[in-house]
DNA sequence: CAGTGGTCTAGACCACCGC
DNA sequence: CGGTGGTCTAGACCACTGC
């Protein structure tokens, strides 16, 4: 999508190179880029958004587009959506769960809050704990409600990604999160599970999902050894 | 800035409450919406962009743009970059800090890392004990580059907001940064000065702040309490 | 003041969706 | 196939910056 203009980003990027353009240093004007590359200003104004958004120009209005630093990305765990499950495949390691249960019940206060529904209606919930090379490294609870996933849960052998189950047999898209990070108490038992020394130390992730329509569609609470995940998240002003 | 786009997205929900269009409806199309609104369909676009990121409608491409559920917006505190300052100040509270010290000292190593430094270099060191309504509810370490900072910090009789002195006295622009969430060893000095009971805990956020031209800037090491302080943060897939 | 980026217009064509 | 959103063009004016 949009390959003009990648291809024009690339080709500015190109010619920051061929020119020895440095950090602090100013771009040639929207206008003499767009005659530059024989294209539309609005193009060249799409390349450096795109430009903009990758950190490698600031804008600064009514006096020019400057380079910035070499800026290296770092892999930031908070800013995008991923499910335990990814984040253990794309640390290399391999992914293991163990199903604790999977059952019909009376949905508990909190979950019912943040589901927008009443207390005591009916939900799937589903606890799950995790390891990575065999060590255990998370632990999941997930709460749906029966009005969303249906019996489907229950009826099939539920096993691996919860997200992809529920595109294929719900037909619901989870595009995103609100994620609250809290400091679980230590009395907490599903805490307790996961700390095997002094100097481990447990993350809390309440997570409320959402899908394209903004339904509320999952709650889930995510217990992770905060020694094997770190989490990252790019801030600005 | 784009006050237009800013007119048309509210005739555009006036328009959607007038007509009762309800959740999973379409709007009209973006031509008859620039018709209606006698603007350019550019126009119209821009409007519709700034509802999808208020999560407001969701736009399916070759079939239309929908409504979706009302959603209340969150204040998510780690989307955006605040200071502890304007955190506890945005609670309401009123914000007190002690100054710990403040001192010109050879960069620790961790701190040389982020801010792309060698070890021994000299920074400023900044150390704050942080009150909300005469209670300590934060500590604060700050690195600086004297390269960077100069002496404007140690000259001035330093107090308040450390940004805005910054942007006062040094010219530089922190415009975000890139943070670490992380649960500190109880046994850490600097965590122990906040647990005040049993049940309190700490979260440390570790951030590299950046400025404009993404020059490291400013390494910040924040010990927080967790009761105090949710961080709450949206993310998408 | 001249030059820059920010916005808006009017019109065209393309890619995708559902019938 | 017609209608939708996605992109591109060409041109205009405005808001801001620095001299």
């Amino acid at each position: 999508m949009s390959v003009k203009q990648e291809q024009i980003k690339h080709q500015i990027e190109r010619w920051i190179q061929e020119h020895h353009i440095r950090p602090g240093d100013r771009l040639p004007s929207e206008s003499a880029l767009a005659g530059q590359f024989n294209v539309c200003r609005t193009t060249i104004r799409g390349a450096i958004r795109r430009l903009r958004n990758e950190g490698k120009v600031f804008v600064k209005h009514g006096s020019g587009t400057f380079i910035t630093r070499n800026l290296q990305t770092i892999p930031s765990s908070l800013d995008r959506l991923y499910s335990i499950g990814d984040m253990i495949r794309s640390a290399g390691l391999t992914e293991e769960q163990r199903l604790e249960y999977i059952r019909q019940t009376a949905c508990p206060e909190e979950a019912a809050e943040q589901l927008e529904m009443k207390k005591g209606e009916p939900v799937i919930q589903l606890e799950r704990s995790r390891m990575a090379n065999l060590e255990p490294v998370a632990h999941s609870i997930n709460y749906i409600p029966v009005s969303i996933a249906g019996k489907t849960l229950e009826a099939e052998g539920f096993s691996g990604s919860l997200f992809q189950h529920l595109e294929q047999h719900a037909g619901i898209h989870i595009v995103g999160a609100d994620s609250q990070i809290i400091v679980p108490s230590p009395t907490d038992v599903h805490c307790q599970k996961l700390l095997t020394g002094p100097e481990s130390n447990v993350l809390l992730l309440k997570q409320i999902h959402y899908d394209e329509m903004n339904r509320r569609v999952l709650y889930s609470l995510d217990y992770v050894r905060s020694d094997i995940f770190t989490f990252w998240i790019r801030r600005t002003r």
